[in-house]
DNA sequence: ATCGGGTAAGTTACCAGTGGGTCACCCGAT
DNA sequence: ATCGGGTGACCCACTGGTAACTTACCCGAT
């Protein structure tokens, strides 16, 4: 068996590794279902390492939510700064994430786990990213309510959960489907889009994935 | 502090009162993330006592699982009997959920946890409770699918998802803002739909909460 | 009426395994 | 020779699970 001394991994490169599979381990089985032991021994190396590394479980739990949220919302928000609007801009957000979340759409999951720890640092940490997206939800939101003269806050609100969880149901159904390309699931986005909403205008749009 | 003994409760209604709070604390925690100890004290009993009704923490949770599922896959299939169709099956549906799950939303939650045991008998009670609820999304997606001439199976699979997770988001949303009440949130419901849907003819509908 | 036993409801005390977390120590490259 | 990468072995709190015991109620026989 290996012996300890160093195996020529730097850090960074070791943290990135160990961030990549506790992530999806997180995602897979929940922050409470996961064990430290399991993430160690997926990775090649040992517990102390990680505590080394990470501190504590929730350290390293809130190094892989910074990541993922990170990701995410710095893809949602800048594609709505491409200043699209309504069907097109959601097409278009859907494109980036299936981008950016390749092979990693565990990122997703993560930011819905219920078993997260209530520590008021994640709490906040989730917190903000939730806001972010729901920030740039709403928006989209707002100018469909708008043109129907409906002011309802709350209705806002629950517009916008609504709105957000259908782009969680794509991610979730790609999780399901992992041989689907990002390509493939925009288009499958937009046809799914065009068949709920009416014809889409999609040739002005930067995509990706066409 | 209290000694052995009956406290005359029968057998049925501790059944009752314990898988309540059993579900509401799985639903919040996960399966992972919640403790037999902590359920036991929530209901002012002692945990042996959890064990001679339901004989492992499992078997509380498939318990659990097996009301959750058997009411809202019940209330969706009886809806969808009714012979309605698109968005105003859907508010039915909704409606019939709203009340059905007034006061223990937390049902719902229990259906996505993903710290579940991956035992077969949990596994398959879960896949059955999500392939009913499954089948009549797919019954209503596969109209619209039909309308637009597109006859991809994958995608009335990703639409049927998507379709589902927007229930899932306004059950959600409720869970959120618990003093709505089901009258409230079906006629919030309503307006939402219109909204993206256009206008709905609501009044031929046999709805609980008009 | 009341005594006694069977049974259902309930508890305390305990065990064994697991998981987070730590300590002292060990290699290998520069 | 030293410093960063890396580990085996350990601690302890907690959790799932069990055994043995206790108390209250119901009901038939006296």
């Amino acid at each position: 068996m290996a012996k300890a001394g160093t195996k020529g991994v730097a850090r960074a490169q070791r943290e990135r590794q160990i961030l990549d599979i506790a992530g999806r381990t997180f995602a897979e089985h929940g922050y409470a279902g996961t064990s430290l032991a399991a993430i160690a021994a997926d990775a090649g190396i040992s517990k102390p390492l990680i505590y080394n590394y990470f501190g504590s479980k929730e350290g390293l739990f809130s190094a892989c939510l910074t990541r993922a949220g990170e990701t995410i919302a710095g893809v949602i928000e800048n594609t709505a700064e491409l200043g699209h609007v309504g069907p097109e801009q959601a097409i278009l957000s859907l494109d980036r994430i299936f981008t950016a979340l390749h092979g990693q759409t565990w990122m997703w999951r993560l930011l819905h786990d219920p078993t997260t720890p209530t520590t008021p640092e994640i709490t906040v940490k989730h917190t903000h990213y939730q806001h972010r997206m729901h920030t740039v939800g709403a928006q989209g939101v707002a100018d469909m309510l708008r043109k129907a003269d409906n002011h309802d806050p709350l209705d806002a609100s629950a517009l916008t959960a609504a709105w957000i969880n259908v782009f969680d149901a794509l991610v979730t159904w790609w999780t399901d489907h992992p041989t689907e390309t990002p390509h493939a699931m925009t288009q499958r986005a937009a046809r799914l889009f065009t068949t709920v909403f009416g014809p889409l205008d999609l040739d002005q749009l930067p995509l990706n994935n066409r």
